[in-house]
DNA sequence: CCTAAATCCAACCTTAATGGTAGGTTTTCA
DNA sequence: TGAAAACCTACCATTAAGGTTGGATTTAGG
């Protein structure tokens, strides 16, 4: 039940992207300079964030990425289900279109299943990149050996 | 963030251990069977159940398989961590002995990563094998309609 | 207008894990 | 003593992860 890197770097780019982005774009080789992920790979991630609508890009000389939303706007749960797909345990209980079973109205182990993917949803959807932000600035303010 | 087989079969055999199984050792081929899983694969997740202490092994002819403790002494969360190892999504979140990063004690992603094993923990430790089978019970009453 | 910086895109590649099979050895009840 | 069972080790095909490579396209700035 690990999380790919897929997820992990990018609620790491996106945050990057919250806290130094600003209205000017953003060059990708920054943000994975800065978190450290291969830029050539965060590059196919960042695509996927574009096309589901959660950065704009802007290409040519000076460009880069920019949130397509305000912070406060984006969740941890959009970002990883973007490029995780549903956080079910198991097919049969992805919310938008379950794999069908035949046992599924007298399954047991399925209402764990889906027990967990709640749960995990109430969480990742309950947390936004400000809410990162602010947590970021009030560990900042307590000490002062803060990197990211 | 599947769960891959090893988990959901553990599951499903140890409930189907704790409902169908008795005094007297229930052979892997009866369980592999109703379950519809592979015997010889069930029989390597089976032997690792057993190296954890969740189930006895009783050898020879009519010989089989016992749950080692009372179904509601056994938690779905022992089953599963047994057979994937600890629910967290990331190695620096790992219980016993979480993967060190220099960067633990200021990282803001981590404390998601911590979040979501904490809420996966609480799910699958809450619930025991007894629960799974009163939850069978009552779904039996209601409707006659029932296999596993 | 030219160039460098950037996004965009498609293909490839290596490694490890998944989900098994196959083929035996040992134990023990009837 | 035979059959049924657990036990054990090795192998294997497929897939996904986590990239790399090599280019094509766009565009601000000199």
């Amino acid at each position: 039940m690990k999380l790919s890197t897929k997820g992990r770097y990018g609620v790491k780019a996106m945050f990057d992207l919250a806290l130094h982005g600003g209205d000017s774009p953003l060059p990708l080789k920054t943000i994975a300079g800065r978190q450290e992920i291969s830029e050539p790979y965060l590059e196919q991630l960042i695509s996927v964030l574009r096309k589901d609508g959660l950065v704009k890009s802007v290409r040519g000389a000076q460009g880069g990425y920019l949130l397509a939303h305000e912070p406060d706007q984006i969740t941890v749960g959009s970002i990883i289900r973007s490029l995780e797909g549903s956080m079910a345990p198991a097919d049969c209980v992805i919310e938008d279109d379950p794999a069908d079973c035949s046992k599924a109205d007298c399954c047991i182990t399925r209402g764990i299943w889906e027990k967990i993917r709640i749960s995990i949803d109430n969480v990742i959807d309950s947390i936004t990149l400000q809410d990162m932000i602010d947590e970021y600035n009030e560990l900042r303010k307590q000490n002062k050996n803060y990197h990211i």
